[in-house]
DNA sequence: TTCCGAACCGTAAACGTTTTCGGACTTGTG
DNA sequence: CACAAGTCCGAAAACGTTTACGGTTCGGAA
């Protein structure tokens, strides 16, 4: 069921039922009408080679995802939410969502040329920003429409939006500064991440305020899921001062964490204080439950989506850059109490 | 950079660039090398919408997703570790994947329709299959290849790869009776998932193997998230005769079990034995932690790309059903000791 | 020398769509 | 009635490939 079996079917040419599909001008309002009943009543879809290959348009948007190290899409509900709110963000224009995986061991920037090559997508949204990130060059470069979830160390004019983890840190070392701790343990991802460098800035900031000198032996930077989390606080714990607060930058850390702290006979909560990054379901598995911070997945994909759809739909392009952080609730739960210094 | 422009570099005609690049004979080696070196020299990739439209193949494979109510999937590391798999699988035979999403409230027939139309894709994983599923009729009417991950009502005669939910009730029932458990809750999704009807009936006949008679009201449907599971036991240890153990078969429902239990003042793992489905990172983050069963989510990614490509390579396609149970293996932890009706 | 077959290459059609251009017909105006 | 201006539609080119087909060259056999 071509374009030119629906038009000899109706008696009319192609290039007709072409503009009456498209809701070109001229074509009348009657044949119009009757195009658009008979390519329903038959089922007919254009075919999106032959579209794209003459148009140069997919209507659809690409998220990249690479399977090893993505940790900040790693999360599951973070995932899926997110992907909800983009979809939802990207459908009201008519755009598709695809996820297309890069290959293992395939690094992003040939990931990315191989798929600009072919043509598959309008436009990117790219997620597990590196610290240096090929990938944001090659498609400024090629002004190829897309939008980050996440900043790179260049923080150039290129439009991203990222978690505000700058609040985040702050908010949770003015609380733990205000119960009282001196000395905060810090779990964060490698340098690599460009997260790790915010957080750490921030970190110090924090105590540069509160008129304390940092410890370097306190932060602790390595990969944070559950395995390197529990790790991480065994090395924390065994210092000749081990800190009386943990700050956990990672989506599982503090399952380890846990562990880690009740195999030394410390109780998180009450011996010592624990806060976690995102309010996932195991921070209410844990007990007690982990102080973390909420945000509006939803909204931050339907955001995503809004921003990528206004660089492709106008023909200026991402010229002026759109950057914003995007804010984060503290949760306050019960791990974050405990283990105050004096008492 | 399209392949006339790569024929004119090299003074060659554009049906014998194609043929070298292609692999195709009528080109002699010489000619083939120089094609070759130039194409990755100019760093020219063919133009997959050009390559669809003449040949009529993507190359490409879909795995559909549904955001809601795909429970098998949504877990974490399940979808992750499994997608992992897939991918691995595909790209020895060059075939790629994309995840497509349907869009919010629309059904999984009418997605399917417009990809198959539009020509996405040249095989389907299918995912979330329901107990009535209307896709699997739809790709096996149109001789499409698919796998399906989960079985539906009517076991006909397409090829599909499921968790050995028999094997899962079985032997955690087993383990439970053997322990001297008389009354076993069971939660578990609602009648429209086909697993449901799998662990009920396996269920009953476990109960019938001990001579023991089923009680109806041990029995829960529903949704089996976080608060779905802490509801259901609710529910269950208001009975008059609550069960001394409990078996769910749900990602998260653990989680708010252990709530619901330590409400009614019942310690899991001690006053009552509790047995989860799939091991995910929540069943370490509970404590006493989670007994559960585990299953090699890669291999299974592997397997079920392997089936789809043979599918899709075979001419002849899916004509003899490939179908299989995939095993997992119990994981013995605390939660699923105690709760021994005499001591 | 002449002829044949193999090896190699170029030409052109085809895949399904969109869009420019011009032609036919209708309508309104002088 | 003549002419201009719309309105609507068909013809054909173009997007980038692949592939069937025919043509040229060349070496070797008769």
């Amino acid at each position: 069921m071509d374009i030119r079996a629906l038009a000899s079917h109706l008696g009319l040419s192609i290039g007709t039922v072409s503009r009456a599909l498209n809701d070109r001008k001229d074509v009348s309002p009657l044949t119009r009408q009757r195009v658009l009943e008979a390519a329903s009543a038959l089922g007919y879809t254009p075919n999106q080679s032959g579209r794209t290959l003459r148009i140069g348009r997919t209507a659809t948007i690409g998220f990249m995802l690479t399977l090893e190290h993505d940790s900040a899409v790693h999360g599951d509900p973070f995932f899926m939410a997110l992907l909800e709110g983009v979809q939802a963000g990207l459908v009201e224009h008519g755009l598709d969502l695809v996820i297309l995986l890069a290959r293992k061991g395939e690094d992003g920037e040939t990931f990315l040329r191989r798929h600009i090559a072919r043509g598959t997508v309008d436009g990117w949204l790219l997620s597990g920003t590196q610290y240096e990130d090929a990938r944001i060059k090659l498609l400024s470069e090629r002004r190829i429409p897309f939008v980050a979830l996440g900043r790179t160390a260049s923080i150039a004019d290129y439009p991203w939006i990222d978690l505000d983890f700058e609040g985040v840190v702050a908010e949770a070392m003015a609380l733990l500064l205000a119960d009282g701790h001196r000395r905060i343990g810090l779990v964060t991802p490698p340098a690599t991440i460009n997260n790790s460098h915010i957080v750490v800035a921030e970190y110090r900031a924090a105590l540069v305020r509160a008129g304390l000198a940092a410890d370097e032996a306190l932060i602790h930077r390595g990969d944070t899921d559950e395995h390197d989390g529990e790790a991480a606080t065994r090395e924390l714990m065994a210092l000749e001062q081990p800190p009386s607060a943990l700050l956990l930058m990672g989506e599982t850390a503090p399952v380890g964490a846990y562990r880690a702290l009740r195999d030394k006979g410390r109780e998180p909560g009450r011996d010592i204080a624990v806060i976690g990054l995102r309010n996932n379901p195991m921070c209410q598995a844990l007990s007690p439950e982990l102080t973390c911070f909420t945000l509006d997945l939803n909204a931050l994909g339907l955001a995503l989506a809004g921003k990528l759809v206004s660089i492709v739909e106008d023909e200026v392009g991402y010229v002026e850059a759109i950057q914003s952080r995007w804010p984060l609730n503290i949760l306050l739960r019960e791990s974050h109490k405990g283990g105050l210094p004096k008492e």
